[in-house]
DNA sequence: GCGTCGATGGCA
DNA sequence: GCCATCGACGCG
């Protein structure tokens, strides 16, 4: 399976949000190797986007969104889950990918239905802002034998960002029982 | 099977 | 004071 490299996250985000799902997550861990399907992303979208933590301006914790695309911006929410974004675009445009729902592989049993979830069985961090997902530690593959079924969504707990929070940015696999808050069934 | 609520800390 | 969440609890 091919790696995704560099190209392949340097576009707008609500593009590669879609384009993520059905590809596999990979984490290299002492000596292991740990691989889930992405099966739910969402886009935001840049600073126009009152979701998008970069609509506040550059600050010290959106630098890297508004960094180069394809490495990782990972932030804490709650005081206790760290959140596993993927920078979009080209350079400057503060866009991301939140990652939200995986399966896992390989007869790896963890419950991977949520972004806080994710991280936390992934050890995914805040150590990792800013790492290169086209590296050897953290990073993805296309699966040409994966035809998911995809759909849009609204995104999830973006009450507060006006007429944002409606927008069809959050995307799934109609196939999979791990998507969060589906609004089909 | 619902809805409600507390945990817990960084950020603006 | 909020927040791109989760899981425990109380219902009846």
């Amino acid at each position: 399976m091919k790696r995704l490299g560099r190209a392949f996250f340097q576009r707008d985000a609500a593009t590669l949000a879609h384009d993520l799902i059905g590809t596999v997550l990979v984490h290299r861990s002492s000596g292991r190797e740990y691989r889930a399907r992405i099966v739910e992303a969402e886009a935001y979208v840049g600073p126009k986007d009152l979701a998008c933590h970069t609509s506040r301006g550059r600050t010290e914790r959106t630098e890297v969104m508004f960094g180069p695309a394809g490495h990782a911006y990972v932030y804490l929410i709650y005081g206790m889950y760290d959140m596993f974004n993927i920078v979009a675009g080209t350079m400057g445009s503060g866009q991301a990918v939140l990652i939200r729902a995986a399966e896992p592989l390989d007869g790896w049993t963890v419950d991977l239905s949520g972004p806080g979830k994710l991280t936390r069985a992934f050890q995914i961090t805040r150590k990792m802002n800013g790492l290169d997902l086209t590296g050897e530690r953290l990073f993805l593959r296309h699966d040409p034998l994966c035809r998911p079924r995809i759909r849009k969504a609204k995104r999830i707990g973006v009450e507060y960002a006006g007429r944002w929070k409606d927008r069809l940015l959050r995307f799934y696999d109609a196939g999979s029982t791990a998507v969060t808050h589906r609004p089909d069934r």
